[in-house]
DNA sequence: ATCTGCGTTAACCAAATGGTTAAAACCAGG
DNA sequence: CCTGGTTTTAACCATTTGGTTAACGCAGAT
C-alpha cells in the first residue's frame, strides 16, 4: 500500500525547503516565493511541480509523514522484557525526533490547524503498517499487565503519556530552553537526561508495588 | 510589576478575535480582516487601537498570557502533602487549559517560530510573580524528597513530564480524537480520565518503594 | 449653536502573493 | 544536427493584504 516514490532531486529540494516553511509559518504564514528561494529554483517551477500551494502542502506532508513512521518503525524492536521494550520505545521516538524537528513542528501545525490532512494520511498509514509503533506498544503493555511484570493500567493512557513526555519538550524547546539554563548550554546532554527520566519515571510508576 | 490595565469593550473584543485568528494561523498566516470581521468592526479600527499587525500580535499576546498566568496560579492553593500539591497542581493545570485552549495554541504557535515575544513575557512575568506555579511545584517537590516522601529525581525534569502529560494532548487534539474514539463521544469524560491517570502514572513514579 | 476630541467608517493605495503564460534551455533518440 | 519532449525561467496578471486618509457622528465642553 505505502508505495516507496522515488521523486527527483528537485522535487526533494522542494519538499525540504517546504517543509522548513510550513513548519516555521503553518500553510497560511509560509510564501512560495521564500519556497522556491530556499530551494533554489524559479516560483513557477513549484506549480509546474504540483499545481498549487494546497497541493505542495499535501504533497510535502504525504512525504515527510511517510519517511517519519518509517524511521520511528525502525527504532522499535523484539525486546524480551517490557523493561526492553519501554526503553527501546523512548529511546527511538526522542532520537527520531531530534532528526526531524520540523516534521513534528509541521504536524502540530497541522493539528493546530484542524488536522484533516493529518487524518487522512493516518488513516493511510495505519492501514498499511499493521504494526506501527503505537499499536505493537499497547500490545506489549497489555501482555505486560497480563504477565504482572506491570500492574494494572489504561495501556491507551499510558502510550499517551510517553508520548507526551518525549514530544512536548521539543514542541515548547524556546520556554524549555529559557527556564533551565543547562539546556541552552548543553542540548545534547538533557536530552539524554530527559530520556534517563522519563523511563525512570514511568517505569516506576508502572511497576507492581 | 503587572499591571491588570482596563481596556475598552471594543478593544477586548479584538483580543477575543486576534485570539482565535492567531492561534488557529499564527501571525504570519492571520488576516486582519478577518479579525476585524470576527470582532464586528471596520479594518481601520484595528490599525486605530493597535497600529500595526505586529504591535497587535504584542498586545493580545501579552494580554491573554498574562490572564491565563492568572487563572493557573489561583487553582494551586497550599496543600498539606504532596499527594496533594500533585493533584491539585494536574487538575487546575487541565481545567485551566481546557478553559484557554487558543491561548495554549498561540503560545504553541509563538514556540514554533521562535518564542522571542513568549520570551520577553516570560522573563516579566517570571518577575513579578515571584511564585509562579512551576516554580513553586519545584519547591514543594524538593521539600518533598527532602522529607522522604518522594524518592529522589530531578525536579525540573519531573515538572516538564508533569506538564507535558497536561498540554501535549490538547495539542494533538484532532490526532488523539482519531487514535481514541472514546475521546471523540465525550471529551469531557476523556479528560476526567486524564487526570486520574496522570496523577496515578506519577504519584506511583514517585513513591519511595 | 459651535467647537473639540475620540471612535468609527468607506474608499483608497502600494506592495506582496498565488498563479499563469510563452518562450528559452536542456537532453535524449533518430 | 534536427526533433520532440521535459525542465526551467522571466515577465505578467488578478487578487489579496497590511496600512493610510479623509471624512462622519457624536458626546461633552465652551
Amino acid at each position: 500500500m505505502t508505495e516507496l516514490i522515488q521523486y527527483s532531486e528537485t522535487e526533494e529540494r522542494i519538499f525540504e525547503a517546504a517543509l522548513q516553511a510550513f513548519a516555521r509559518k503553518g500553510k497560511d504564514g509560509a510564501r512560495m516565493q521564500e519556497i522556491a528561494d530556499v530551494a533554489g529554483i524559479n516560483k513557477a517551477l513549484l506549480h509546474y511541480y504540483f499545481r498549487s500551494k494546497d497541493k505542495l502542502y499535501e504533497a510535502v506532508f504525504a512525504f515527510v509523514f511517510r519517511r517519519f513512521m518509517l524511521t520511528i518503525g525502525e527504532s522499535i524492536r523484539d525486546a524480551a522484557t517490557f523493561e526492553q521494550t519501554l526503553h527501546a520505545f523512548i529511546d527511538g521516538y526522542i532520537d527520531s525526533i531530534k532528526n526531524n524537528l520540523d516534521v513534528v513542528r509541521l504536524m502540530v501545525n497541522e493539528n493546530l490547524s484542524g488536522g484533516h490532512v493529518m487524518g487522512g494520511q493516518l488513516k493511510e498509514t495505519l492501514f498499511s503498517m499493521e504494526l506501527a509503533p503505537p499499536r505493537l506498544f499497547i500490545e506489549k503493555l497489555t501482555a505486560a499487565i497480563a504477565s504482572g511484570e506491570v500492574r494494572p493500567v489504561d495501556p491507551r493512557q499510558t502510550l499517551l503519556s510517553v508520548i507526551s513526555c518525549c514530544i512536548f519538550f521539543f514542541i515548547a524547546l524556546p520556554t524549555v530552553c529559557m527556564m533551565n539554563p543547562e539546556a541552552q548550554e548543553d542540548l545534547d546532554a538533557f536530552i539524554e537526561q530527559r530520556k534517563a527520566h522519563i523511563f525512570d519515571l514511568v517505569y516506576s510508576g508502572l511497576k507492581p508495588r
